[in-house]
RNA sequence: GUGAAAGUAGCUCAGUCGGUUAGAGCACCAGAUUGUGGUUCUGGGGGUCGCGGGUUCGAAUCCCGUCUUUCACCCCA
């Protein structure tokens, strides 16, 4: 009986395997050297977890089990709750500020799509117990460093920053109550995937005043946060989210990572845990989903039992990226291709048990060796091999580097020939075999 | 959860008024080549045409259901 694979996974065989490794490996290398340390968790939390910050529509959206003693348990559909967890257990041993980093591997039980599987990655970075905005833009910069380093260039992708707090304080400001300001919000996020007249209905829906709608218009269309500075009226909270956002703004650019960010307040983000800065990165065509989101979550902690502490941090899929990265050639060109160091041959089956003794002892040196499963001996000296011919052609198939060749000069003067595999022209060497193992540590 | 399209070999796809044992390219395996590979040539394996049911003398082809994928919604932590 064919078994079929689970709807919304991914086998990855060998090749695919590469591609995420390689992802991964970026993912981490450059999370070390913008200075943040890994964690992880368990892969199944208690169900609960995902309730506080999110209601009983996202339980549907888990994949949930029970365990033998009849506690509710859900696979992670997001890492930031156990980061929380992980966090306040700690909270007073832990030295701040908090810079972790986790690549953790998720479930979401929702209909697949283009870049949206039912299992994924998802690189998270995270800094707790800094309310400056350098935390904010440090975070957006640890983003862009990665995406920089694949080649990704502002032609292909743009960070785009808003605030949560300028939004609510704008919202607040021009007359809309308090209670209405998260409908709003799921209104306002749409803004960009629908047509003018759509939004201009929605809004309309849920502000009536047209004067008051007409400042949302103003300032969902600001293209910098100057811009803003002319639509409304200054108070301390609006005065107060746009130095945080000028901060943001000028130390990417100091960064000099400017050329990749802008200012647009359509970014508003689903969750209503979101406290500050708010940004997400999309392809500059617009065709995919966004390839990562993140912003300041200063709540977070407190709803999950701990103290207010306050927090940044950003989550991006691997799904999205590899479709970016594979439109883009660059996956091709970086990605490493499985590669073979020395593959150990034969000119007669004489010299199959020296085959045998050299690729072990090139592989005791660290270096990754291979031979032909033509090969065979007795104990009693009984042995057959492929052609050279045949065990060459097995080696270019095998992606190797060089080939080590025992034939007659090694019976007379224990030399081995050296062929360099990665030349069009043939190209050796012949060298002694203690020299050229001694070389090789 | 709602709506739409598609599913033929490992991959990309041919294959219609329904008619013998269902094809190609690439990939894979083997030979041509017994001290020198990547090219080339020759041959081979591999498909109950997604699965199940129906119509028919006869179904990859027509109808229904189902699963999966993709697209648009819901959602996007």
């Amino acid at each position: 009986m064919k078994i079929p694979p689970v709807k919304g996974t991914r086998d990855f065989y060998p090749p695919q395997m590469a591609i995420r490794n390689w992802i991964i490996d970026g993912w981490k290398q450059v999370s070390v050297r913008n200075g943040f340390e890994e964690y992880d968790g368990p892969i199944f939390e208690l169900l609960q977890m995902y309730q506080i910050k999110s209601g009983d529509e996202i339980v549907e959206q888990l994949f949930s089990l029970q365990d033998r003693g009849g506690r509710d348990l859900a696979i992670r559909p997001e890492i930031t709750p156990t980061l929380a967890r992980m966090v306040n257990q700690q909270i007073n041993a832990l030295p701040r500020p908090i810079k972790w980093f986790s690549v953790p591997r998720l479930c979401r039980a929702e209909r697949p799509q283009k870049g949206r599987l039912r299992e994924f990655f998802q690189w998270n970075v995270d800094i707790i117990g800094v309310d400056r905005s350098t935390a904010d833009a440090e975070v957006i910069l640890t983003t862009l460093d990665y995406l920089r380093m694949v080649g990704l260039t502002n032609r292909d992708v743009q960070a785009k920053i808003s605030s949560r707090k300028l939004l609510a304080a704008v919202l607040r400001g021009v007359g809309i109550p308090e209670e209405k300001l998260n409908s709003l919000y799921a209104v306002l996020d749409k803004k960009a995937k629908l047509p003018a007249e759509t939004f201009e209905a929605m809004l309309a829906e849920q502000v009536p005043d047209s004067n008051q709608a007409r400042v949302i218009q103003d300032f969902m269309v600001a293209r910098s946060v100057e811009d803003v500075e002319s639509l409304v009226d200054f108070d301390d909270d609006i005065q107060n989210a746009i130095m945080n956002l000028k901060i943001v703004f000028h130390t990417l650019d100091l960064m000099g990572v400017s050329d990749y960010c802008v200012f647009d307040p359509g970014i508003v983000r689903g969750l209503a845990y979101y406290t500050g800065v708010v940004f997400e990165v999309h392809d500059v065509v617009g065709e995919l989903r966004a390839i990562c989101g993140g912003g300041r979550y200063d709540n977070l902690l407190r709803d999950f039992g701990g103290p207010r502490i306050p927090a940044t941090g950003m989550g991006m899929g691997d799904a999205v990226l590899e479709i970016l990265l594979a439109e883009k050639g660059l996956l091709e060109r970086q990605v490493p291709k499985p590669q073979l160091e020395y593959y150990v041959t034969c000119a007669d089956a004489i010299f199959t048990k020296d085959i045998f003794t050299i690729t072990a002892k090139i592989r005791e040196t660290g270096h990754s060796a291979a031979f032909n499963y033509g090969l065979w001996l007795e104990p009693s000296g009984t042995c057959e091999a492929p052609s050279l011919s045949k065990q060459l052609k097995d080696a270019a198939k095998q992606n190797a580097s060089k080939c080590v060749i025992i034939g007659q000069e090694y019976a007379d003067k224990r030399e081995l020939v050296i062929k360099d595999m990665t030349k069009d022209q043939p190209s050796q060497a012949q060298v002694g075999v203690d020299q050229f193992l001694s070389d090789l540590t």
